[in-house]
This record gives structure tokens, sequence and C-alpha cells, in this order.
DNA sequence: ATTACTAGTTTACGAGTAA
DNA sequence: TTTACTCGTAAACTAGTAA
């Protein structure tokens, strides 16, 4: 925490700057650039450009030579990466990629699943949609952080939609399946089984949920504590 | 100019939340989030997330339908075509694209080209990096308008870099040379030429400079104010 | 022409509160 | 729990000036 003089934060506007920077080439080597030209390209006054070309001088994300009549700047490795994280996030957005994988230890849930997956309404669809009648109860994973902190990019795949349905007490809510493949950190897989999403779920769980044809957990002789990586697709 | 409430303009801020949006995959249909959530996504009070989705409902990015617990978000085509927006441009900046048109006409340099192609020290590296010897001069074109405003895509193309160097007088700049093909609007086109951008120019200039191994306007019967497309390809 | 400081104003923020 | 108000404060903006 060195006394930096001021707001050294590279917020969304910050990254505008680099940006438009990097269509000028500015990530591939210096490119000449004046605060004139930034603050029309961005719709900012010069004053605020010059503050925000500070910022990112500060954070570290371009070099800057300052010459006469403007500036060559070039972006720093920091500056590039930072831009190639936006840029991931609209790829997962756009290209509806084909696989995520996501790591976890084999837990055991709290049985609820196991209720669920064999009720009527559900089941019927299980049948229909996925093509197979689960094994009556479900394989849970634990993410780790990391793959935890991917688990929203589920939601940009092509899922399998299972629609609410209700009896004469209550109605039960729907959920989203993605195929998946699950394969065991000592070498096998299974293949045809589904990460189910319901869609009314806590958001902040890092609980996986899978279900399957068969046992999962009895073909890849899986225990609590087991390190898995879950292969989705999608559908 | 309606007299709407507040500021419902459409920032980086705003986009940011957008993009989060997406990311659950708002843009593919409802998607059920909480303020909390996003603002702990982004790192920013519930209030501002409130704010911002009001912004964005304002101006049409987005549909909500609120319910107790919680929001069902859509993204709107606006949204979407915005997201999509500053996908293009992290494509441009990231995909090296294969090609770029710029139109303009043919237009009479100062002379300097012819002066600079003949120094010896870049027409060793034209040699060596480009695979032949530059007719002593450059073909110059005025670019469009429109053009102008593309040319900055160039420095998302790969290069051929021509190095700096000195005698011993003085010190000879720089300059980036990519892959181009000139075609004259009467039909006939160039291949083989190069545009070559000079590092230490200025910005604010519409001219486009090519060489090429033979002179591109005797090649194609060009005359000043002739219009062409100059077809630049990357590295 | 630039860039960047200081000063004054506006805008955006987050805490608290209500529904 | 939510979402969205009000309100006092803090941050960011633009205008003007200097280098």
């Amino acid at each position: 925490m060195a006394g930096n003089g001021a707001s050294l934060e590279v917020g969304f506007d910050e990254l505008a700057v680099l940006k438009v920077l990097a269509l000028e080439g500015a990530h591939r080597g210096e490119v000449k650039i004046s605060g004139g030209d930034l603050a029309a390209d961005l719709d900012v006054s010069t004053q605020t450009v010059s503050r925000r070309l500070q910022a990112l001088e500060g954070a570290d994300c371009l070099d800057r030579e300052q010459v006469a009549d403007g500036q060559f700047v070039t972006l720093s490795e920091d500056g590039v990466g930072r831009l190639k994280a936006e840029y991931e996030d609209y790829r997962r957005i756009f290209e509806a990629k084909g696989t995520v994988t996501l790591d976890g230890q084999i837990t055991t849930g709290m049985g609820e699943g196991r209720h669920y997956v064999t009720l009527p309404g559900y089941n019927v669809q299980f049948e229909e949609k996925l093509g197979y009648d689960p094994y009556p109860g479900t394989l849970n994973v634990t993410l780790s952080a990391a793959s935890n902190r991917e688990r929203s990019i589920l939601g940009s795949l092509e899922g399998i939609t299972i629609t609410e349905w209700e009896d004469e007490e209550r109605t039960y809510g729907g959920a989203t399946c993605y195929p998946a493949t699950v394969e065991a950190d000592t070498g096998p897989t299974f293949e045809g089984a589904h990460v189910i999403v319901p869609h009314r779920t806590h958001h902040d769980t890092d609980e996986l949920e899978l279900i399957a044809p068969e046992r999962v957990r009895d073909e890849l002789g899986l225990l609590d504590g087991d390190e898995v990586s879950v292969h989705v697709e999608s559908a």
C-alpha cells in the first residue's frame, strides 16, 4: 500500500480508454495519440482523459512518452491482460462454447435429490427429454473455488429445460439439464450423465448436482472426497 | 427529449451490468437474479445496482419482472446489441482479422516517399523482409472519410516491422508494412504491394502510402483522382 | 497545439429507511 | 429476505490557467 497520490483504480471507464487505445494498435506497440482524440472518441473532456491516462499509468496498464504534440502510448502486459479478460467474457457470452469443465469433490447431498428425482412429474420429463429413467439419487459435487466462479458459464450453454409442474398440494419448480461426462481423478470416466440446475435455488451454493441412468458412484468407484472433473456440454 | 426521470444514460458501468447478466444467460432468456448477487459480482452497493438496472430498463436494454425474492431479467435486442458491439471491438483487437479494405483516391505525395524508399537502411530491410527491392517511390492514396475512420484497424493486423536505423547524421524512424492488393475502380488489380505506416507520423493524416516492386500507377494505368480500393491483409 | 494542475460544481455513491 | 426511495457525503467531472 504505497501512498500513491490519487485514485489509481482501474474501473470500467478506464477500461474503455484501454480498449480505444488497443483499437488504435497500442497493444502491439507504440502508438501516437492525443488526449483530444481520445476525448472525442469517449465523449468526455480532455481533462478526464488526462486523469484516466494517469490512473492507467499508475496501475501499470500502459507506458507513456510525452512529446510536444501528443504522446506515445504502449499497453503493458497488465493492460493487455485486462482487455483479454474482458474479451474472454464476451466470447463466453456469444460463442456458445461447446464445453465447460468444472472440478470438485464428491460429497453426499442431503438426500433431497433422491426424493425429487423419483417424483412422477419430473420422471416423465426425464424419460422424454433425456431419454432415460434416472437412478433415484443425485451425484453431488462440491466445486472448487475456481470452478464455482466458472459455474455461471453454464448459463451460456444450451440446456434442456425441465418445466415446472404441480399436484394437489404444491408447485414443483423447473430446472435446466446439461449433458455431462464425469471424469474421476484416477482415470475412469462416465458418459451420459446430466448436470441438473434447479431454477429456484440459491445462487450461492457451491454444489453441482448430476443425474444419470446408473449410479455414477458405483460405476466409477467414487467415495466422498474423491476429486472429479465434470465436463459439461451444450445440448 | 422526453422528460425522463433521471440519468437514463448507458455508460460503461451500466454495460458492465449487462455483461454480467449476459454471462448468467440473460441474453438467451429469462434469468433469475438478485441485486445482492450483482452487487457482489460488481463490487458496488445494492443501491447502485438498483439504480443501474433502472437506467438499463429505462434505456430499453432489458426487461424485468420483480418477484418477492429477486427479479427475472431478460436482455432486450438493444441490450444484446450493445454487448455485441463491444464484442466486435474486442474481436478487432485480438483476432487479427484477415483483411481490411480502405477506399480512396490516387494522389501525388510530396516526393518524400521516393526519397526514403531508396535509403539503404530501409532498402536492405525491404529486400530481406518483403522479398523485393521496391520501385523508388510510393503510391499515395487519399482515404475517404469512412475509410480514414477505419484506418486504425490496421493496428490490429499483424504487420512486418521495419526497424529504425541511423547514419552519422540522424536517426530514421521505423515503420510497419502490411501486404496489400490495389484494386482500380475500373477493374484491374495489382497484387504484392505493401501499405507502409511510419511509426513517427501524425495520426491525423488521411493519406495511405504503399510500396511495391513495380510502379503501380503504370501497371494499373492510374491517374490522380482515380478511385481505388486497397485490400490490406494480415502478414 | 499539447498535458496537467487548481478550483468550483455537478454527479454518483452508499447508509439508512420504507414498502 | 427483497427493491427503491431520501439524504448527506465523497468522488468525478468540467472550466480555467499554467507550463
